[in-house]
DNA sequence: TTAGTCACG
DNA sequence: ACGTACGTGACTAAA
């Protein structure tokens, strides 16, 4: 017979946690039921891998605890609980009853009190007991026998604490958690601490005097700011230490026998899931259907059949077996993947996963692999194929015939969902537990490769992970109409984007160089009399010493705050300028400061050596709307506003002698899908005629023939298309404009009852996302919207205007992904040695030799219009020259 | 790490 | 009455 082990669980913390990692899952109800779920999943998970005789969760009960009789404010300005998470609390409560699950709660006390009840009348009986919490107050609890589990990064991973790992982490016993929090207090439990010492310096201090009491002993030994503020400030540690200290003695009504748990109850779980609709979870306990059900919980995934291919015959087989490999994984390290080193492969067949380490990947012993990731026409499924082509690429390793990337089909079944890694794409189906990277190879500066063993373990288990994930993946892409959508536009996108950094494009190193020692005589000249008229040197670059230069010493009127302090960004400058003639200098300093530190010294940093070009890297997962972004150089936002920035893009030139940069941009693409999706009648006309849209939009709006719109009337005009393109508002208008709300209002109404085609269009949005949940692009692009009808006002109207906008932009990044996919065939149809080197959002950029300047200039609009049918007609221009400057 | 600022579409 | 325009990434200061 096993030992006792008993799970203790802090239901409060758990279910907050999970209702604010978990996307906003409802069932067909429209009951909101994501955190019951997160909930679920885990205690499934935790039950699978520690198979506890002992199980229970508990809750806080009532909203006055013991703890607010010595001070009020305990646990005020905590935001209250939202109604759409409050509402789970039953739901949560009599699932658990029908799992079999005891659960516990005392009316006055919280589930810390309990928790640490009960597991110190076990731990004194010499039972093992985990503590299951996402709050670090729990640690103080930790003993021999009784570990934390610290729930981390949603709900997917737990991080296990004994005294071991707390010694080794903060150098403290747990005890002496208690006087960490006392010092640096917790904001979320409104407990006050010394103000002005953080975790570092209560670390150092107890390290130094061992608790709360024997640093107040011992301030003597201090001195400076310090000294006083723990001085000042020795009650409040004291008092805060006693907040964060958990109660251990409550008067326990259950006993050890009722918290006894003997594996789910077969006969109420299967329907209290099925009610919840979870029928992942379902499947998972073999619950679904009337398949037999025993009460036990699915065993854990058998071990995985690995094999270390160090080389020899472990090679040979792994080489045999690619014909079967349905799955692969890169493993690289570095957040740039064009300096990224690869570590190893892993390669997966429904039966055995190998893993090559990046020594034999790269030798003479591996060449029949290299051929295989070479070849288009063997298909490769894995995670973040993009980055391990451009990976590879750098060490010589061509790679080709992606068909699956599972980073990127999360990405568009949920796009609001930020990275999402493979450990929680397979708990999020309920597959086998994979291990964070985190845990394998440490992060940030800890990382480290493990040993070999440990390492082809890990790797060779993502890529059976994505083996498991892509089936789920592709029923989940057709249920959502995103099949084609994926296969057709994304999945080749993702291979053209690597073609387009791979390639890179020039910097004329010389040249900017030479523009950053023209900024840096303006920088100084500017600096010099800026000192001179403050009267003082300051650091320019911080708002905090500018502010108080411009607010305190010069008495200048407060515009803005911010939440630390002065606002002195360039609308509040703006503002002030009439006062005084060092404003407009600061401004001229941070216009010129701007384009020296992130465009001179920034992209100089990004030159590759070997190649003399930025290779910049395109998120294609990252943008909520379906756009791209590019990140190592940003190169989506080079300046082009201002005269003096818009110079930066002299620098990027052709690659080679003679040839032309040459780009094309969409004109008014996100209005002209307006008039698409909203079939306006008046906008659509707009366009069929191809009119200054902004001039005819203010001829309709205040009435008059074209001759008399003046310049004032076309800026408003333009300010309101942009208005409604982002989902417009009243207030939004009024600050563009600056004018009154009123006016802006009036604005808005007169706009809405000459395109009342727009007007339909946004009041039906919002109701389809009300109803569905989410917004679709024209190509079944997908973005939910669990906001829409959340009881805060701003969430609210945030998913509205969220609701008018995705479809617009998301189309408009739809059709010119759609162009790039074409332009890449014709170029190669035609055999033509132009290449495409940039994307940003309404343009593309190539390189252009001489003699195919003629052909390009036609056949790259041509392309660009008639990437996707729209009922008015989409308009690129095209320009060239011999750099992106002249390209204007 | 977070906040403020500013570059782009 | 509420208090915002939509979508990104890079740099700097200050903790």
């Amino acid at each position: 017979m096993d030992k006792d082990k008993l799970i203790l669980i802090d239901g409060n913390n758990v279910i907050y946690r999970a209702f604010f990692a978990m996307p906003p899952l409802t069932n067909t109800a429209g009951q909101q039921t994501n955190a019951v779920y997160g909930f679920t999943t885990m205690l499934l998970r935790l039950i699978e891998e520690h198979k506890p005789t002992h199980l229970i969760v508990a809750f806080d009960a009532g909203k006055v605890t013991f703890r607010h009789e010595g001070y009020q404010d305990y646990k005020g300005g905590r935001q209250k609980t939202p109604p759409e998470l409050s509402e789970q609390f039953p739901l949560l409560k009599d699932l658990l009853k029908n799992l079999g699950v005891p659960q516990y709660e005392i009316v006055n006390y919280e589930a810390d009190d309990i928790i640490g009840t009960i597991s110190r009348e076990a731990d004194e009986a010499g039972r093992e007991v985990m503590i299951v919490s996402g709050d670090k107050d729990m640690l103080q609890l930790a003993s021999d026998h009784t570990k934390i589990a610290l729930i981390r990064k949603g709900v997917t991973e737990i991080e296990l604490y004994g005294p071991e790992e707390i010694r080794s982490k903060y150098d403290l016993t747990p005890e002496q958690i208690i006087d960490l929090k006392g010092l640096m207090g917790d904001a979320s439990d409104n407990i006050p601490g010394v103000p002005g010492v953080g975790e570092k310096t209560a670390l150092k201090l107890l390290a130094q005097f061992g608790s709360v009491e024997g640093v107040i002993a011992g301030t003597g030994e201090l001195k400076g700011k310090m000294k006083e503020k723990l001085e000042t400030h020795a009650d409040d540690a004291v008092m805060s230490k006693k907040l964060a200290t958990i109660f251990r003695e409550v008067p326990l009504t259950h006993s050890w026998e009722d918290m006894k748990f003997s594996g789910l109850k077969s006969d109420t779980a299967g329907p209290a899931l099925a009610k919840l609709e979870f029928k992942s979870l379902l499947e998972r306990l073999n619950l679904s259907g009337h398949a037999p059900v025993d009460g036990e919980v699915a065993a854990p995934a058998p071990e995985l059949d690995i094999v270390i291919a160090a080389g020899g015959s472990e090679l040979d087989a792994a080489v045999a077996a690619l014909p079967e490999v349905k799955a692969l994984h890169v493993e690289t390290y570095g957040d740039n993947p064009h300096r990224s080193e690869v570590i190893g492969v892993a390669l997966s067949t429904p039966e055995k996963h190998y893993f090559v380490p990046f020594e034999t990947l790269k030798s003479g012993e591996a060449e029949a692999l290299r051929a295989w990731l070479a070849d288009e026409k063997s298909p490769k499924n894995g995670y973040d194929l993009h980055r391990a082509d451009l990976a590879l690429h750098w060490q010589g390793i061509p790679f080709a015939g992606a068909v699956h990337d599972v980073q990127l089909a999360a990405y568009l079944l949920d796009p609001t969902e930020a990275n999402q890694n493979l450990s929680d794409l397979v708990a999020k189906y309920g597959l086998p537990h994979l291990a964070a990277d985190e845990e394998v190879f440490g992060k940030g500066a800890k990382y480290k490769v493990p040993e070999l063993a440990v390492l082809g373990a890990h790797v060779a288990a993502k890529s059976a992970a994505v083996l498991g994930v892509v089936p789920k993946q592709e029923q989940d892409l057709a249920d959502t109409a995103m099949l084609k959508l994926f296969h057709d536009l994304e999945m080749p996108l993702s291979r053209i984007l690597a073609d387009m950094e791979k390639q890179g494009i020039l910097v004329n190193q010389d040249g900017l160089k030479e523009l950053g020692r023209e900024f840096e005589r303006t920088i100084a000249g500017l600096v010099e009399q800026i000192y001179e008229i403050a009267g003082t040197e300051f650091n320019l670059n911080s708002t905090k010493q500018l502010g108080e230069i411009l607010f305190d010493k010069l008495g200048l009127p407060v515009v803005k705050k911010t939440k630390t302090g002065y606002s002195t960004d360039a609308e509040v400058l703006e503002k002030l300028a009439p006062y005084h003639d060092i404003v407009q200098m600061i401004l001229q300093y941070r216009t010129i400061a701007k384009l020296q530190s992130t465009y001179v010294e920034g992209l100089l940093k990004e030159i590759a050596p070997s190649t003399g070009k930025v290779h910049t890297f395109y998120r294609q997962t990252i943008a909520a709307t379906g756009r791209l972004s590019s990140q190592f150089p940003n190169l989506q936002n080079i300046p082009i506003r201002l005269e003096e920035g818009r110079k930066i893009r002299k620098v990027f030139v052709p690659s080679e002698p003679g040839w032309s940069i040459l780009a094309a941009d969409y004109s008014q693409i996100e209005l002209r899908v307006l008039a698409h999706i909203s079939d306006d009648a008046r906008l659509k006309d707009a366009f069929l005629h191809d009119m200054d849209i902004h001039t005819k939009t203010a001829m309709d709006v205040f009435g008059v023939p074209a001759e008399a719109v003046d310049s004032n009337m076309r800026r408003s005009a333009k300010a309101v298309n942009f208005g409604i393109v982002y989902g417009i508002s009243d207030y939004g208008l009024s600050q563009n404009l600056n004018i009154t709300r009123k006016e802006a209002a009036k604005f808005i109404d007169a706009y809405f009852e000459v395109f009342q085609g727009v007007r339909r269009y946004m009041d039906d949005i919002v109701k389809e996302a009300r109803k569905a949940g989410y917004v679709t692009t024209l190509l079944e692009r997908r973005r939910y919207l669990p906001e829409i009808n959340a009881s805060n006002f701003n969430q609210r109207s945030f998913a509205e205007r969220t609701a008018m906008n995705t479809p617009i932009q998301g189309t408009a990044a739809d059709i010119i992904k759609l162009a790039m996919i074409h332009m890449d065939r014709a170029l190669f149809e035609r055999g033509l040695k132009s290449r495409m080197l940039l994307q940003v959002h309404d343009e593309l950029v190539f390189e252009v030799p001489e003699d195919e300047l003629e052909i390009m200039k036609t056949l790259v609009p041509e392309v660009m219009e008639a990437a996707l049918k729209l009922s008015v007609p989409l308009k690129a221009e095209v320009s060239y020259g011999s750099d992106w400057y002249e390209a204007k």
